[in-house]
DNA sequence: ACAGATATCGAACACAGTGTTCAGTTATAG
DNA sequence: CTATAACTGAACACTGTGTTCGATATCTGT
């Protein structure tokens, strides 16, 4: 494949992200991403739609990486339930580290559509061992309801830790997060999730992989599909 | 003042209304609203800045005429904290009522600037109660913290419901909703929230006044400001 | 190193939507 | 009845989108 794909798709979807660190996604044209990448018009509708597809090629590249890097360190130790609650507090600081990025990203009303990317991708991540792990069909609340919800929880308690500029540390929002939510799981689901597993699966896989979201700058070609 | 002002607004707002229900808020033009309600364009911009603050005047209004409906049979039944559990079995039927309108809403990205109205708006509505009811500073989690997230469980469920056709009636989903959230107040906020005090608040106040939202189709003007 | 393939360039274009202006025409209030 | 104020509608400048195409630069495979 050639090179200069890789470089120029590189190019836009670094300017896009630093743009949307200094006027948010909504505020910014296509003809922004252009300056920046130093590239011309025709070249970006030769790779992408609009830029809504260049922002979700970031993602769908970022989710293949995150993947890979679940599938390397997995398996061995994972339990029934791994990747479900144990990687929050990752997730609390890795989003932390990268504020700047995801306040601008999740302010907006763009943000709707990144937090319902988020969103799916977290639901599919958690319905699955959800469901391995609840042994009743019949459950108070549908695992599927409840498992929306705790997504939603976890996006809520995300957005108004970034929209109050982060007045508690990372550990604190974890235990908030799991104050809030695991009576309200046990209560629904049975009450399968034990504190302590909890616990415990958290220290095994403490460094999951949450790190690897937007760290997209650094890498090549964020579209997995060809030209 | 002038007959001319609350006519040409109704009729604005009732064209944005039903273009919503049809296409969504965002693929809505201008040219569509005027076309619609029969109205000139520099007409539009003589009230409106644009479409967002059209949008808004409807809920400032329907804000107005809920309050209002709330002071009229409020006070004298009213617990300590009123009108925060006991409400949200009416706002679940309400929503059912006006699933079209609310999906066409929530759905889109538009939707985004729509929660964010109607999460603050529950939140105000929450916060003052909560604060009332907790007596120790101390709590778990923060009241804010807590409202914050109990509302976005709110929205969430909502947003689910309507996205799955409603598969079950709003009872149901103001049970799970109570299942789910209401073990994390207690752990949250100490245990002031008991199931018996909700129970009752729910029958004494079962007509609160949900039912005004998005009746505004039949409303005349929409903006409490003068032109 | 060379040839063929292909990615990029950049300017021009049609298009859609926004928000403003203003002189002329109604409808309203008092 | 009249002065006031709201509405009209067409024209306008403007911003941004997405497409096209011949010319140029760069890459891959041999």
């Amino acid at each position: 494949m050639d090179r200069r794909i890789g470089r120029t798709r590189k190019l836009m979807q670094e300017a896009l992200m630093s743009l949307i660190t200094e006027k948010g996604y909504e505020a910014i044209t296509v003809q922004d991403i252009l300056d920046r990448a130093d590239v011309g018009r025709s070249t970006f509708y030769a790779h992408y739609r609009d830029k809504d597809e260049l922002l979700f090629s970031g993602f769908e590249h970022l989710r293949g990486l995150f993947e890979q890097q679940q599938r390397s360190l997995g398996a061995a130790q994972q339990g029934e339930h791994g990747a479900d609650f144990n990687m929050i507090l990752e997730l609390f600081r890795h989003t932390g580290q990268n504020h700047k990025l995801y306040k601008a990203i999740a302010g907006k009303q763009s943000g709707e559509m990144i937090l319902k990317y988020l969103h799916r991708y977290l639901y599919d991540m958690m319905i699955v061992p959800h469901k391995a792990l609840v042994k009743s069909k019949k459950t108070a609340v549908p695992i599927e309801v409840a498992t929306h919800w705790i997504v939603s929880s976890l996006l809520s308690l995300m957005i108004w830790w970034l929209e109050n500029n982060m007045p508690f540390p990372p550990e604190r929002m974890d235990e908030m997060f799991r104050q809030l939510t695991m009576p309200g799981m046990e209560a629904a689901l049975g009450r399968k999730v034990q504190k302590r597993d909890i616990d415990k699966a958290a220290i095994v896989k403490k460094d999951s992989g949450a790190k690897a979201f937007y760290s997209m700058f650094v890498d090549q070609e964020g579209r997995p599909e060809g030209s």
